[in-house]
DNA sequence: CCTCCTGAGTTGCGTTTTTCTACTCAGCCA
DNA sequence: TGGCTGAGTAGAAAAACGCAACTCAGGAGG
């Protein structure tokens, strides 16, 4: 039975990582925040969402290190706060995209996709704006990973289970 | 002037997404199903949900054609059901490894990643065994595109917001 | 035949989250 | 002084969650 070994389900980064994006909204806040919105009011109009989920939501984001409160003051008004990502949460554009992707192969609107990513770079006097995908690569510099042929493997901060549970196990702690 | 149209955040794809995997459980029950993970009670204990959930989230990713219902039937037991991943569900997959990446970056176990995704592919006598990782890649084939450098722009189904109720905006700027 | 056992759910019920609507609060402006 | 606006807070209703207990179908054992 110790051939076995299972990875612990629970110790797992998709699940830290969902137990801070996993919320309701809160991908969506950093997909508009992504997308230039800042301010309290702004998010609120976009989404649709009620102020004090808003309210809640942006807290937990900027707890967990997502989002970042600044103040600012328009001129003649009177001093505010609004949100901005931090590396953080701009590192979850890959997992936006990857998302984006998925629904637009499956449900997005008959006539097509709503949003189209591209890529901005400066390519001599014009500038490439071709389609940007999410894509696999390995180290060694496979590109184009088909995503069956991956697997996963224990990394050094793995737990194991030691009972293996044979299906029909109810489990017990 | 017109230069000010937003694309409509509630008809997107990552709206749309979420609405399907977005709902507590769901994603890490496809993560397990890509795992292995085929029965009720496996999954059961694998992820300790309650029973109640992992019916109702079944049943919800079973009509969203993200996994299906499939009967088996053990030697010298009756006939019974087992879940199985879609295309559509195994699509998911390049999702949930971009939230395994964002996780392992900022929410790790303090030893470093519990899983480490690698590359199973044949290289002449040996197969590769090389960390896979999530990158962007834009169609003139530029590869490793930083995140930064990409925008949104409309696709064939967007719409958009006509009276911009962004709360800061005055006349047409 | 009758009873027990097991995996796969379903049902009931109390708790937690989410949502909606209305209200407050701080400062600018008149 | 009172109105206006962006940024929230408060409270009640609705939905989702989670546990435990229960049902259901069939095989095994007697």
């Amino acid at each position: 039975m110790e051939s076995e070994r299972r990875i612990d389900p629970v110790n797992c980064s998709v699940a830290r990582a969902l137990s801070v994006v996993g919320e309701r909204w809160s991908l969506l806040i950093v997909r508009e925040a992504l997308d230039g919105a800042r301010r309290f009011g702004e998010l609120r109009a976009r989404l649709g969402i009620a102020g004090n989920l808003l309210s809640t939501r942006l807290s937990t984001l900027v707890a967990a290190g997502v989002m970042r409160r600044v103040p600012y003051q328009d001129p003649g008004d009177r001093h505010r706060y609004e949100y901005e990502l931090t590396e953080q949460g701009m590192d979850l554009r890959i997992t936006l995209m990857a998302l984006l992707e998925w629904g637009d192969k499956y449900l997005a609107d008959p006539q097509g996709p709503s949003v189209v990513v591209r890529h901005r770079a400066a390519e001599g006097d014009a500038t490439c704006e071709e389609r940007v995908r999410v894509v696999l690569e390995c180290s060694a510099g496979h590109t184009h990973v088909p995503p069956q042929s991956v697997h996963r493997t224990p990394g050094p901060g793995a737990r194991f289970l030691e009972a293996s549970p044979r299906p029909g196990d109810t489990a017990q702690a």
